[in-house]
DNA sequence: GCCGTTTTCGGCCCGACTGTTTTCAGTCG
């Protein structure tokens, strides 16, 4: 069983827990250790495995290797199909409706003996769950709703699609009058490649004229919560937007807070209580023990410290030499995220690295990369004309590509055996180079292009084009884009024989997914990475929303080993162009510096590049 | 179920909002 398997049994197991009322701990631990069974690569999960060395990656213990390893070598798990066994199938799709979560489901199968969706429905239209005890008329009407909308609602979004939807957002909030500082958070800051909901928040001194612009703005399809410091809509599109005022003392805790990601914030509260602090959205703070003194950083003080008789009696058990004052508590109040990190020891982590995947350990040691910038990129490769199935001409492209300030362009059409993009034949592909000549020579533009090719690797691995007419190209591209479904050792050798032939120079979209639409083919990453890295051959980021391939979990390792990427735009479009900024962020969550990505480097160092290729 | 400068037990983040309640539980992030 692969490691994406695995992840979605555990974190099942975790969702079936919950519904049995288990401890929320354990809960958490499986769900902690699904994350890190994805944040593992193929080859070392299966050496671990043989190895028995699975209980020294942080966050897995006995039971979860032991139970990881039953699934790795059998594909089966005893214990998750008599858990599975042992609560209706029905039960986990409930949870799903928005507003119920494990204790209201657990008492509608109770009381009212319902599991499945559609018995549900049957009961909210017949008024019993209104009647149940915790339940009444709105948590009903709200529950019908859920169900009616819950396709929409559940999905996910590309990210630049809720970027699009969040930037007038953000222009319009910035011009309110008594607000002072506006960011959106969560995952649409830290840059992942589907956005579940995009979070707004605001520093300001009056909320209500807030509230009210955002909860009366067009395109919204209904207001789900609406209180003092808080908001939450649903856009047209389904995406759901929530707001949250702060006070501009309380910015940057917030900012940091809501950021997230859950890992890593569960990291920084632990770091900072190991430094006798207690970090939250409300501020830094020394944790309370016996005899000391409550000091705050950063809050103005008008509210109450972050506090509940829970906390308390724990804090009590801590001995009080961890919970003597740090000087840290005394410092003045905090501004930037910059000085959060350094109230704990750490430099500053950007957004994109928030991941708990190790961040926290390398900004200890100043050891965090240089992340690659979007105004480090000189040029971009893999680009289609309408000779192929490109919807702009070679000159729109180019004319496109030099307005965007960029120094090349690669143009890289599809071949012959992609013929529903209406691949290229050879003819026509010697025609298109005598044309990119043509128009380098003529100096009509600035920016110059690059005759490329995005070459077919057939099905057993062999090119779409002879050797011969390859390097007559500035550069080749080669992808998949046929018989997808060849078994795991089938499509990595046949990658791996594409990648060793000569004039290649890059491997396109290694994994073939389509965000949301299709999965990823099987294959071996790992392996293809390390034929890629023997050979001198680049692996592009593709940076086509949809696709964001390869994916940013591998980049960090393979750039260890030596890999080179190209952020490339895969554009169809002129205005595809830009994707390469989108490439850029996905490339930075991959820890990538502008030294591992071919197309930072300026045109006189890409052609020397490029001739030097075999 | 995991973890350990609290090390084999005891802690694990916590507050706003909502709806239902009449002082709080559940959900969510």
């Amino acid at each position: 069983m692969n490691k994406t398997a695995i992840a979605s049994v555990l974190t099942e197991i975790g969702t079936l827990l919950e519904l049995k009322g288990e401890n929320p701990f354990k809960i958490r631990a499986y769900q902690a250790g699904a994350r890190v069974i994805e944040s593992l690569g193929e080859t070392e999960i299966a050496e671990r495995v043989t190895a028995g060395t699975l209980e020294e990656v942080k966050g897995i213990g006995e039971a979860l290797a032991q139970k990881i390893t039953e699934l790795h070598t059998t594909g089966r798990l005893e214990y998750f199909d008599k858990l599975s066994a042992s609560v209706p199938a029905g039960l986990v799709e409930i949870l799903r409706i928005p507003g119920i979560g494990a204790k209201k489901a657990r008492a509608l199968q109770e009381k009212l003996g319902i599991d499945t969706v559609v018995k549900l429905r049957a009961a909210c239209a017949a008024g019993s769950v209104a009647a149940l005890d915790g339940f009444g008329e709105k948590t009903q009407e709200r529950i019908l709703s859920g169900i009616r909308n819950r396709e929409a609602y559940n999905k996910r979004h590309l990210w630049l699609d809720a970027w699009e939807a969040a930037e007038p957002i953000l222009q319009g909030l910035r011009k309110l009058p008594g607000v002072k500082q506006v960011e959106a958070c969560g995952s649409l800051r830290r840059r992942m490649e589907t956005v579940g909901d995009i979070d707004f928040l605001v520093a300001m001194t009056a909320p209500a004229p807030i509230v009210e612009w955002f909860v009366t703005r067009p395109g919204i399809k209904e207001v789900t919560a609406r209180g003092e410091t808080k908001a939450s809509v649903r856009l047209e599109s389904g995406l759901q937007a929530d707001l949250r005022l702060v006070p501009p003392e309380q910015f940057v805790f917030t900012l940091h807070h809501l950021t997230g990601s859950k890992d890593h914030n569960v990291a920084m509260r632990q770091r900072a209580l190991a430094r006798g602090l207690s970090m939250s959205e409300w501020g830094l703070v020394a944790a309370e023990g016996e005899g000391t003194v409550k000091e705050k950083v950063g809050l103005a003080g008008e509210r109450p410290p972050p506090g509940a008789k829970g906390k308390e009696q724990s804090a009590k058990k801590k001995p009080s030499s961890l919970a003597s004052p740090s000087p840290l508590a005394l410092s003045p109040s905090l501004q930037t995220e910059a000085q959060l990190f350094a109230a704990l020891g750490l430099h500053y982590i950007p957004p994109e690295l928030r991941e708990g995947l190790g961040e926290i350990e390398a900004a200890e040691t100043d050891a965090l990369p240089v992340l690659v910038e979007e105004g480090d990129i000189c040029g971009v490769f893999h680009n289609h004309t309408t000779a192929s199935d490109g919807h702009n001409t070679l000159e729109e492209m180019t004319a496109a590509a030099q307005a965007l300030g960029l120094d090349y362009l690669g143009i890289a059409d599809h071949s012959k055996s992609s013929v529903q993009a209406r691949g290229l034949s050879e003819e026509r592909l010697v025609a298109q180079i005598a044309e990119i000549n043509k128009l380098n020579a003529s100096k009509k533009f600035k920016c110059h292009v690059f005759t490329g090719t995005e070459c077919d690797i057939l099905p057993d691995g062999k090119l779409d084009f002879d050797a011969r007419l390859l390097g007559q190209l500035d550069y080749v591209v080669v992808s998949v884009h046929s018989s997808f479904r060849q078994d795991r050792a089938v499509m990595t050798k046949r990658i791996i024989r594409a990648i060793e032939q000569p004039h290649v120079t890059m491997l396109g979209h290694l994994s073939g997914r389509l965000l949301l639409e299709r999965e990823s083919y099987e294959v071996d990453t790992d392996k293809v990475i390390d034929a890629a890295i023997a050979n001198g051959v680049v692996i592009e980021l593709n940076a086509n929303p949809w696709r964001l391939d390869l994916d940013w979990r591998h980049w960090r390792k393979a750039a260890e080993k030596g890999l080179l990427t190209s952020i490339n735009p895969d554009a169809h479009l002129t205005r595809q162009l830009a994707f390469y900024k989108v490439g850029v962020g996905i490339a930075r969550k991959g820890w990538l510096t502008k030294e591992n990505v071919l197309n930072t480097r300026p045109l006189a160092a890409v052609k020397k590049f490029l001739a030097a290729r075999p």
